[in-house]
DNA sequence: ATGACTGCAAAGAATTTGCAGCAGA
DNA sequence: TCTGCTGCAAATTCTTTGCAGTCAT
């Protein structure tokens, strides 16, 4: 089995044992073009159909999933449908949200240009800023 | 008992029922200066609270929740810690959100200014624009 | 009277937790 | 060897559902 070195050290960077099952989701999630928008239970699906026999228990990616999060390798995704949605886009970006069909697309970072946000309150500062954008079907 | 005919009628306008639990839960909702922010366990647990004996049922809050925002009255706050938050305010306006205490704070539109968006897709159009802006302790 | 609505309890979905055994350093 | 990690199942949390009885019209 080869080792892929860069997610092993990326592992290794946040303070991660690059133990097989993080090495094969962290493979799926960053060795990509472009962004993946998924919740958690899909991830465990797509990457569980390659696994013949030793499948990965979905505890064990929900505990890897936040673990990338928390280590800023995932960024959660706002829904209003209770289910969790993660982006392996960890640059600040927006997006569109469909209610109809509960669809998000990405909106790039310069697309959305501030020309003011308030301040922080006493005491805090700002994280990130969401730009939801929530579209509906026109009627000509 | 005196009913509110305000909230009668906004009741029986959106093809509802004023039955007593829906009057009193409009009346708590929409009688009010300001907005308010809620998830529907505390909305449930904020109005059974004056309710000596005749407590309203957690499902009857879901239905009665879904059903006003269905008819436009209140809006659904996204978040991503998994819980879905109403407000009051059905105006598009913004956000702060300290993920460390679960608050959220009301930024008013004036304070976030864009200086531009983007085109919505095509055959579809912009509804509103839901700006959350994440916050957290500030180190000196 | 006739639907629609409510309350209860049970079901369901998503996520978390506890802990014994396993594996990476 | 020594922790940290995994897998499993049970527990928790939030939300929905089914249905009998009640209420608004």
């Amino acid at each position: 089995m080869k080792k892929n070195l860069k997610i092993v050290d990326k592992l290794r960077s946040s303070g991660l044992r690059p133990t097989k099952q993080r090495v094969q989701i962290a493979d799926f999630l960053f060795e990509r073009e472009g962004t993946f928008h998924f919740t958690i239970e899909e991830l465990g699906k797509l990457i569980n159909s390659k696994n013949k026999e030793k499948k990965i228990s979905l505890a064990t990616f929900y505990n890897t999933v936040q673990a990338f999060k928390r280590a800023g390798h995932l960024k959660e995704i706002l829904t209003n449908n209770n289910k969790n949605y993660f982006d392996t886009n960890i640059s600040s970006h927006h997006h569109f949200y469909d209610e109809e069909s509960n669809e998000l697309t990405d909106i790039h970072t310069s697309e959305v240009l501030f020309k003011n946000t308030p301040n922080a309150p006493f005491g805090k500062k700002i994280k990130t800023i969401d730009v939801l954008i929530n579209i509906e079907k026109e009627y000509k």
